[in-house]
DNA sequence: AAACTTTTTTAGCCAAGGCTAAACTGTGCA
DNA sequence: TGCACAGTTTAGCCTTGGCTAAAAAAGTTT
């Protein structure tokens, strides 16, 4: 069990200031947001790869795949379709609406660079799998572009 | 809005195929696993900072610095209580137990190699405090450990 | 000491997201 | 054609974590 505490500056000695109490309640409240969209955008990216790679997204393999009852998934996709995510015929396949599309597209490309900058850290490929996952809604557009951007340098720096 | 598609080496663009279905179904339990534990862990951590801060953690302030009403604190502290991370007496300040300051210490550090981490990534501090607080949870042992080196190297290099 | 204010607790509502069990639909094969 | 099985949906349960409203305890002020 690493200890972080061997020698040299730090990390984990920041300043030991609490934020102000209305910004920290803001900081909670942002997790929390991100928490409602969080499920949603994971079934909505996981339909979109699904119809991509499986040409269709039938509710067993999303349950399969989302580790999951098959009636939670049915009524997910009743809340998607409520929400204008997915179309939806009684015992046929899910389809994506534009906006749904465009969510999984939103959600692939972050997942994406959250994924490929884990790995350009030098974390291994299930690791970075498994963190990505988690870590793919918490993280800002501004972070999202410095992660971007410093994949990019590392993969040159790699040629 | 950034696009992703300028030039280069594009991180968004992943190799498309899905992992197979256990593993993908095992990434997505281990975000369910990580959401449980959150904000038991989000609640310890904040009352030992506040212990550590201000002497002592009352309702209220937990309840200002969380974002929630006052209901909402007292009902989690009895659930904290219940798993042995505090003591409490009816009307009186929440103290932790021993199993609870090493969770609130563990959550710090985590908490603080995060935060430090995207700070020397380049992240300004407003955006690195509010992601970083919902990072911490699905950030691995692996990659925190390479996110502590990474910010050592990089204030090193600083100097 | 009594009255008022603040803090804490309790009771009860709601939505989300798991689950099981059972009903229903669709498909494929004898 | 009809029957069995696989896939889907519905109904209903449970826990979590928000909320409001109201009761109870503690603290403060006159």
């Amino acid at each position: 069990m690493p200890t972080y505490s061997d020698n040299g500056p730090d990390p984990s000695e920041q300043d030991t200031n609490l934020p102000p109490p209305e910004q920290h309640a803001r900081q909670y409240a942002a997790v929390r947001d991100a928490h409602e969209t969080e499920l949603i955008e994971d079934y909505v990216e996981l339909i979109g790869d699904l119809l991509d790679h499986a040409g269709e997204a039938r509710a067993t393999d999303i349950a399969a795949r989302m580790g999951v009852r098959q009636a939670t998934v049915a009524r997910m996709i009743r809340r998607l379709n409520d929400q204008g995510l997915v179309t939806n015929e009684p015992y046929r396949s899910i389809f994506l609406t534009e906006r749904g599309r465009a969510m999984a597209e939103e959600s692939r490309k972050r997942h994406g660079v959250v994924l490929q900058f884990l790995r350009s850290l030098g974390v291994d490929d299930a690791t970075a799998r498994i963190d990505a996952e988690g870590m793919e809604h918490h993280v800002s557009e501004t972070t999202l572009g410095i992660m971007h951007a410093f994949t990019r340098s590392q993969n040159k720096a790699g040629d």
